[in-house]
DNA sequence: ATAGGGTTAAAC
DNA sequence: GTTTAACCCTAT
């Protein structure tokens, strides 16, 4: 039996494989019977991705099919957003989130980031994807990003859907095979003139290839002087194209048996002056003896077509072929065989380029709540960027922002319940934007968007004001007022204020200081709505010296410890630069981590830790020389929007401006720096502290510090034992004092006490919760 | 691109 | 049944 030649299977798997009604079974056993071309069609290679991309559609491998098939021109629309979502349930579905976050994700080889950026594919980019990556490496050793992006992504059969939506977009446009192609032109418009050109040779495949009626039209219409004007009547280019189906149906029947030489060669003839795009009858007609090699099988029509009655197909002058069933188990609908055939796809109802059918327009994402989390950075966000600059807070805190457009913020609105029927204090009818909600049964009002903060702080405060002034103090406040949701909250949770608290009373050079004392002891103090007041003894201290009085005080608690017992203790210093956590693990018991934001220059916890790193510049202030008026005797430094850390009567800290992400360390700042933080730093202080402005400044410095994540509980500290988070491999025990922030002088002497008695009595459980949470693997 | 008005429908 | 995030449309 003569060979299927390469060319000639080639056509037949464009056109079989691009059929997407013909089963995956029936392909296998194709692709078996029929090599596979060194050049595939586009349309072959489209198909053959699609179909695999259905047969595995959410997996490792189904990403790389994705980001194939997006190499292809023009990939459907859908390719985007099916890409992100395998890339993100990959991730979000991991045991291990972080090692596959950073492999899918990370800059600068992940493996989905190279993939959607600048030297990727663009149709796999778009602004939301980019912003889900960048999420995902935000997520990075952040456990609430993980809880949410998990939330978001990780539902398969939700990757799945997206993926089906690609398929049907990509079946939608995959467009004619190069055989339907072909019986376009030779059945199509302009038909007649190919005809007429054609020899004879060609002619006689032309009769076979469009069928008896066809052939019969066109032929009259040759002969017809006029008719090469007229263009071909619809109705007999659909019954070609009907015409053309039925063959191809027998053709399809080649699964087991190649199909016969004839037909491959004429096929592979007719193939090959198409695919090279030259004009069919130019080539033919060039090329005779070419013709000549299909002369065998084909028979000798006339150009009145074939002697028989029916109508002519492409079984009828191969007696070798055989048909064969395509459907294993015949389905309910297997009665109406016809449809469930391989049939060839019209091309007027399939344009090779049409816009993807459906676009995901009418799925609403799924609502979520925004948490205190979000609030808080929103909040944040405000301040930093300014309100409306929405799309600057999201891109700025992708790990927090997770699934949220820079239209939600401004959408999102919040209501506030006044129970009061008359308003409170005027207060709330005085807010402008307000709108009365439809459903709602009492006044209610509703603000968004940008004038939020401002609008809720001045309510809060008319109706503390009405309240004072009709001396109604016997009511509750909270009969008249309840913030039912909203930014307008304590900045700190009771429990976190609890912490504070004792923070404050476990630090010795601390100490916090009521409104009505603030007043007296600070000259011309704008009272705050909240703030407190400490006095700091150990900023503002030399480094070295620091060290020296730490090491003094070690050998004073030595020599107190060795007179009071009879046993000798002894207290080292050491001072040795340690490359990583194993130099240390054979000398001690315990090791206590206290590295600040420098912990992350560890190895063993590098992108590990949840610290998000945040340059600060501290500007130094002085009173004139001639100014008499000095500072209070006691120097009780300030903590508002922007702290005042007074050393004496004359010099005063002003901190701290926040740079996110920042990865100078340089502590000298430059003029340019100051400037900006002079800025950023003046006006805050001047809220609480007007005189501000007869202090001389002279001078900034800088530092980066590590903030741990915002919780329910606020912003705490990162306190606990390393050893399950660092996989235990030696006798010590590590433990980690981070993340203090901006807020070490609140916590050190609570957090240094909690640590040292969890270190000697081995208890992890000593500290509480609040700050050891962080560590904890989350299911 | 954001603001501002309003509606829809999911979540509670 | 209410509440509220998401969505829609239009003006600037």
């Amino acid at each position: 039996m003569p060979r299927m030649t390469p060319a000639g299977a080639r056509l037949i798997l464009d056109h079989v494989l691009g059929d997407h009604s013909v089963p995956a079974a029936a392909v296998d056993k194709l692709l078996a019977a029929l090599p596979f071309p060194s050049d595939p069609t586009p349309r072959l290679r489209r198909a053959v991705l699609l179909r695999r991309l259905a047969a595995d559609p959410v997996s490792e491998s189904s990403l790389d099919t994705l980001q194939l098939l997006a190499s292809l021109p023009a990939p459907a629309s859908p390719i985007a957003a099916a890409h992100i979502a395998v890339a993100a349930f990959i991730a979000a579905s991991a045991s291990d989130f972080d090692a596959a976050a950073r492999a899918l994700f990370a800059r600068p080889d992940g493996r989905a980031r190279l993939a959607v950026d600048e030297g990727g594919s663009p149709a796999l980019a778009s602004d939301e994807v980019i912003a889900t990556v960048d999420q995902f490496e935000a997520a990075v050793g952040n456990s609430f990003s993980q809880t949410v992006l998990r939330g978001l992504w990780g539902d398969r059969s939700a990757t799945e859907e997206r993926v089906r939506e690609l398929l049907a977009a990509e079946w939608a446009a995959i467009g004619p095979s190069l055989l339907v192609a072909a019986a376009e032109r030779i059945v199509g418009d302009g038909a007649v003139e190919k005809w007429r050109a054609a020899d004879e040779s060609t002619r006689a495949k032309f009769c076979i290839l469009a069928g008896e009626e066809n052939t019969r039209e066109v032929l009259g219409k040759l002969e017809e002087p006029t008719s090469s004007t007229n263009p071909i009547s619809t109705p007999a280019v659909e019954k070609a194209i009907d015409a053309l189906k039925t063959s191809c149906a027998d053709l399809h029947s080649v699964v087991e048996d190649p199909l016969p030489a004839a037909k491959a060669v004429a096929d592979e003839v007719l193939a090959a002056r198409l695919e090279k795009g030259v004009s069919l009858n130019a080539e033919v007609r060039g090329q005779p003896t070419t013709c000549g090699t299909a002369g065998p099988s084909a028979p000798n029509y006339k150009d009145k077509g074939p002697s028989t009655g029916k109508p002519h197909n492409l079984m009828d002058w191969n007696p070798t072929a055989r048909t064969f069933q395509w459907e294993e188990s015949p389905g309910p609908e297997s009665s109406e065989s016809s449809l469930r055939r391989p049939h060839l796809p019209s091309p007027r109802r399939a344009p090779v380029s049409p816009l993807p059918p459906l676009e995901n327009k009418n799925r609403r994402r799924r609502a979520r709540k925004w948490c205190l989390l979000e609030e808080e950075t929103l909040r944040q966000g405000v301040e930093q960027y300014g309100s409306g600059n929405w799309k600057d807070i999201l891109n700025n805190n992708p790990d927090v922002f997770i699934g949220r457009t820079p239209h939600s913020p401004k959408d999102s609105r919040v209501s506030v319940d006044i129970y009061d029927e008359n308003g409170v204090g005027g207060g709330a009818s005085g807010v402008s934007g307000g709108l009365l909600h439809p459903y709602s049964p009492k006044v209610k009002l509703l603000w968004r968007g940008a004038e939020f903060w401002k609008e809720s702080m001045d309510l809060l405060r008319s109706a503390e004001q009405a309240n004072r002034t009709t001396g109604s103090d016997t009511t509750n406040e909270d009969d008249n007022l309840i913030w039912r949701r909203g930014i307008v909250r304590p900045p700190t949770t009771e429990k976190a204020a609890d912490i504070l608290l004792e923070s404050c009373l476990e630090s010795c050079s601390l100490q916090l200081l009521d409104s009505d004392a603030a007043q007296r002891l600070i000259p011309g103090l704008c009272t705050p709505f909240d703030f407190a007041v400490y006095m700091p003894l150990a900023l503002n201290i030399n480094p070295k010296k620091y060290l020296q009085a730490l090491f003094s005080a070690c050998q004073n608690l030595a020599d107190e410890a060795s007179s009071l017992q009879s046993e000798q203790k002894e207290f080292k210093l050491y001072k040795q630069h340690v490359d990583n956590l194993h130099h240390l693990s054979g000398n001690y018991d315990s090791v206590i981590i206290c590295l600040g934001a420098k912990a992350r220059s560890l190895p063993e916890l590098a992108n590990k830790l949840p610290l998000r790193t945040c340059r600060g510049v501290i500007a130094e202030f002085q009173l004139p020389s001639n100014t008499v008026e000095e500072y209070g005797s006691q120097s009780p430094s300030i903590l508002s929007d922007a702290w005042l850390a007074f050393q004496g009567p004359r010099t005063v800290s002003i901190g701290s401006t926040w740079q996110w992400k920042s990865e100078n360390d340089s502590s000298t700042v430059s003029d340019e720096e100051s400037l900006t933080a002079m800025e950023e730093l003046l006006p805050k202080a001047s809220g609480v502290y007007p005189r501000i402005n007869k202090w001389d400044f002279v001078g900034a410095r800088a530092g980066i510090r590590a903030m741990p994540p915002l919780t329910a509980n606020g912003s705490l500290p990162l306190l606990g034992c390393l050893d399950d988070f660092l996989g235990k491999k030696s006798n010590c025990t590590f433990w980690l004092v981070g993340g203090l922030g901006a807020r070490g002088l609140l916590y050190h002497g609570l957090v240094g006490k909690l640590t040292a008695k969890a270190v000697i009595s081995c208890d992890e459980n000593i500290i509480p919760p609040e700050f050891t949470c962080w560590n904890t693997i989350k299911p």
